[in-house]
DNA sequence: ACCTGAACACCGTTCAAGT
DNA sequence: ACCTGAACACCGTTCAAGT
């Protein structure tokens, strides 16, 4: 049996979820494939490229109409905290549907819904926010769900759908990259814990986005 | 004259500050300081904390009570585009001063001020978003700018200050990470140069989130 | 106290040569 | 077409030994 690039990707994404981006290195990634590192350049053209592709499987449950298609993520069940759906006041109505702009509502519920599928995706696997956001800077329009992203707050009347995108993402990919530093410094040192900054804070901070960006006011009438 | 730790920090920052991260490295630090690179470990523990003094570095004109002391950061003056005062609308009545609870406007305008000021610290030094990003997080109190940023949120009768003071972090890094990724692949590649992301969308992005933290209306009611 | 010299265990990428 | 073997030019960190 032959190599392929989607054997690659695919042990790439498992080394990541398994031991993290410290331990995705080419050389460990050839060993677990049980090749020379040189086979692995020609499937892909570089570690970069390599890392598109891992961040698009993070995300490919996204890839539909549907936000909430596949809210756990392929890394398994949400991080801890009480259960219950998230996002009560916006996920209900509305995963990823086309805004209705009869229902300035419903796009906000649409946009909430994909950010908080975003990070169910991600949440889970360790350093999946630098690897989204370095395919984000390296390929901007490689993952769909962040062009969907964009459209849908394109849909809703946003004046800069294209910022707004970024804007919503810094938060999402900031949050969860602190979530998990936070995570791997307390596993080393169990003293040092501040503030856990999990879903709260982000659901928390997705809310003041929306308000900002949706919000009744002065906030509409923004440039 | 022996080596001190000032200088090694002095001159990670100078190599970061013309050539980026991918060139700062242990040994080429120790190269440019005519030592061997073990040298380097009897005065600083590891690369990781040496980075926290950089960003420190970094943000140090920002240290005292007065957020645009030192607006044009150490690397020269701002990135390009139309002169003037950045954030119009809450720049010029305060800087970081203490926010004035019978003003609530005063305390926005504080936090505008801060987050503009730590932008333009960092914006002309290549990567510098990434090297805050895990002094950060390894050391969340290492940066008193940030502390400020806070405590300027709190005062400012912002329910949850520490997650506010995430958004806004990762608003600014998000952003400025962006833009410096951005011109680097237009460096490259002068063809792939979708929308610019540069000061316009920080500020705008930034008064969404400022309009969603103090917004009249649903917004200041949130918990 | 402060630094050298040298090693350990790694990296990403390239490329002639094999099949 | 696809892969091996081997090299090139690097990394961060440690540590006996020198001064």
């Amino acid at each position: 049996m032959t190599l392929t690039r989607d054997q690659v990707e695919d042990t790439a994404l498992a080394i990541l979820t398994r031991f993290g981006l410290a331990d995705l290195s080419m050389r460990r990634l050839a060993r677990e494939l049980d090749v020379q590192v040189g086979a692995l350049y020609w499937h892909v053209k570089s570690k970069q490229e390599l890392l598109v592709g891992v961040a698009a499987r993070l995300l490919s449950g996204l890839d539909g109409p549907d936000g909430l298609a596949d809210l756990a993520g392929p890394a398994g069940p949400d991080d801890a905290g009480p259960p219950g759906p998230p996002a009560p006041q916006d996920a209900p109505p509305a995963g990823g549907r086309r805004a209705d702009p009869r229902d300035p509502a419903a796009g906000r519920a649409a946009v909430a819904g994909l950010a908080t599928g975003i990070r169910s995706a991600l949440v889970n696997v360790p350093d999946s926010a630098e690897v989204v956001q370095v395919a984000q800077s390296l390929q901007p329009d490689a993952l769909k769900p962040l062009n969907r992203l964009r459209s849908l707050l394109e849909s809703a009347g946003i004046a800069h759908p294209a910022w707004a995108q970024h804007l919503v993402m810094n938060h999402v990919l900031g949050s969860i990259a602190a979530a998990q530093e936070a995570a791997r410094l307390a596993a080393v040192d169990p003293t040092a814990s501040a503030a856990p900054l999990g879903e709260d804070a982000f659901e928390w901070g997705l809310q003041v986005i929306l308000d900002g960006l949706f919000g009744t006011g002065p906030a509409a009438a923004r440039p």
